[in-house]
Order: C-alpha cells, then structure tokens, then sequence
DNA sequence: TCAGACCCTCACAG
DNA sequence: ACTGTGAGGGTCT
C-alpha cells in the first residue's frame, strides 16, 4: 500500500495565478547602472532600456524614471505585498544616500569617485546567494562571475514565473538543492577548482553548521570569523557577505582593484602591504566604509576602460 | 610572510 | 582562421 494521502495536491507545489504588476518607486539619486552591473551582484541584465534579473523567487525588472524607479514584478495574488516588500529591501531604498557619503573623508580622491558615480548604491542581498556568488568569484572576471552563476541557476535553481513571451529565469539554487551535487555536476557550470569549495560550503549552509541567519546578531568581527570557516571564504570574500549581504557597511573588502586604488590615490603607488591598507581602509573612511570601497571599486574598473594612462 | 597550484575562459597578439 | 599567451573582485598549503 502506498500512502499517497498528501502527495496528489499538484506535485507538493502550491500554484498561485502570477501576473506582472508594476509601480514607481520615488527614490532620487539612485543610478541601477552603476549599483547592479559594478560587481556586487551578479544577476542582473540589461535588457532594452531596464534591467532584469531575479530576487529571491520573482522576476523583476528595474528602469530608472524620472520620478524615480519603476518596477514591474511577477507577483502572486496571496503575497504581491511581501514581495514588494523583499524588492524594496534588497534595493534599499530607505538608506539616505547623501547622509551616508556626508561621512566619508573630505578629501580629493574619494570626491572624484563619488563624482564619477552618483547614485551608486549597495544593495541587501540573501547571504546564501552572496556567500555562494563571491565563492565563485575567485580570480575571475566579472563576466566570467555571471556565467557561471547563470549556469549554476539554470541546471539546479527553480524556475519562476515570468511574463509572457520572456526567456525563462530561474530562483539561485539553495544550499540544499546544491549540496545533494556532485562536484562533477558543479565543475560543469565551469567553476573549476572552486567547485569543491561550494559543495562542501552548500552542506554545511544546509546542515545550519553554523545557520547563515546566525550572522546577522554578531559584531562585525565575529560574523567575519563564522564566515572564514567555510572552506573558499577568505578575508576578502567573507567582507564582501558582510557588506554587501548582512549590512556591515564598515565591511571593507579589499580586492586587486582596490589595492590599486589605495596604492595609486593614498599611497602615491608605492607597494603597501595588505594588513597596512587593511588598517588603513578601517581608518580613514569612516562608518560607511563600504560605501566609500564600492566608490573606488568602480572608479578604478570604468576609468580604466576609458584609456589606460600609465 | 611567500610562492605556487588551482580550473577554465576570454581577449588579444602574431 | 588558427594557435599561443596572459590574466582574471582569491584561497589554500
């Protein structure tokens, strides 16, 4: 006999009707070029005028208006309000931009790049999907970080609805829907050596050892430290999930191009050791120091393809 | 502290 | 067109 009592409702899936719904977010300053296509999240294409990607379990597309931003989101009729919600969240659309950059230094180099940038934001991303992301990210370029994630979402993530007529999207696949992989399933999204690195980080995700939401209640330093256990997670890429994921916007992730950008703007080029920018970067910027990186960032990357000036 | 290894892909010479 | 070469949001040993 078979007990098949709970298993007849439609595959275990609740299906609810989706449908596109859009609305205008009156946010000032906020430039979605600069803050979805400068690294920090890695789902996120450009499609006509707008942008489209995916967060959490929705569709989403962005274009900045006038006004603002306007959005339009695959939302179910049971649950549209949340999904707003998570949208407006994820973006931050409630962080006072100009009172934030009002706490950097005054001086000449971090004006440039804020110059060069206006309206260039951090976002809130799920620790899972950015823990997962920046393992990934290891000396690879930003194209190449994109790739692989869409791989890794169209074999093993979920599909979500999307309007009619659109490619199909799909939700980034959880730490349990990857952990049951093999590394030979992952090496095909073309990771690499980093696949082992995401495997065993996904079991362990998985098996809530230690529980990624954990995180959010430690001191900066403690959280750091948790995310360091999991095997691939440096200094660098664990100050990326304190960043860009939980918040801590002191988080000071320091990569080749900000090495660059402290050594040629701070240091007059000479070679700084990392611990020394480290202290330096914890220092100098301020309470919002993770701003002022995500600043540098993106000056370093676009000035240099505008012709390099050796 | 310091190399070297690690997978793989793309851009760019020649 | 084809092949060679270098480097890319690091981490581990």
């Amino acid at each position: 006999m078979q007990d098949r009592s709970s298993s007849e409702s439609n595959d275990g899936k609740t299906t609810f009707t989706m449908s596109p719904e859009s609305t205008l977010f009156p946010v000032e300053n906020y430039d979605l070029s600069s803050t979805l296509a400068s690294g920090q999240a890695f789902r996120w294409r450009r499609v006509n005028d707008g942008w489209e990607g995916v967060v959490r379990d929705r569709w989403v597309r962005l274009t900045n208006a006038g006004a603002g931003i306007s959005a339009t989101i695959m939302a179910a009729t049971d649950s549209g309000q949340s999904s707003w919600e998570n949208l407006k969240h994820y973006l931050q659309l409630n962080a006072d931009l100009d009172q934030i950059v009002a706490t950097f230094p005054d001086d000449e180099p971090i004006r440039k790049a804020v110059q060069a940038a206006p309206g260039l934001r951090l976002l809130r991303q799920d620790p899972w999907e950015c823990l997962a992301s920046f393992i990934l990210s290891s000396t690879k370029q930003i194209v190449q970080i994109q790739q692989i994630v869409a791989a890794l979402c169209l074999r093993f993530g979920t599909p979500v609805a999307v309007p009619p007529g659109h490619a199909p999207h799909f939700a980034f696949p959880s730490a349990a829907q990857l952990a049951v992989c093999s590394e030979t399933d992952l090496r095909e999204c073309k990771m690499g050596f980093r696949a082992p690195y995401l495997l065993e980080t996904a079991r362990l995700v998985a098996g809530a050892n230690p529980s990624l939401d954990s995180l959010y209640s430690l001191p900066v330093d403690a959280a750091r430290l948790e995310l360091m256990k999991f095997p691939g997670v440096g200094r660098k890429i664990a100050d990326c999930v304190l960043l860009f994921a939980y918040g801590f916007q002191e988080a000071f992730p320091v990569d080749v191009w900000v090495i660059k950008a402290l050594r040629d703007l701070y240091f007059r080029g000479r070679k700084v050791p990392l611990p020394r920018l480290q202290k330096f970067s914890r220092t100098h910027f301020g309470p919002n120091a993770g701003y002022a990186q995500q600043y540098l960032f993106h000056y370093m990357r676009t000035k240099k393809q505008k012709g390099d000036t050796p």
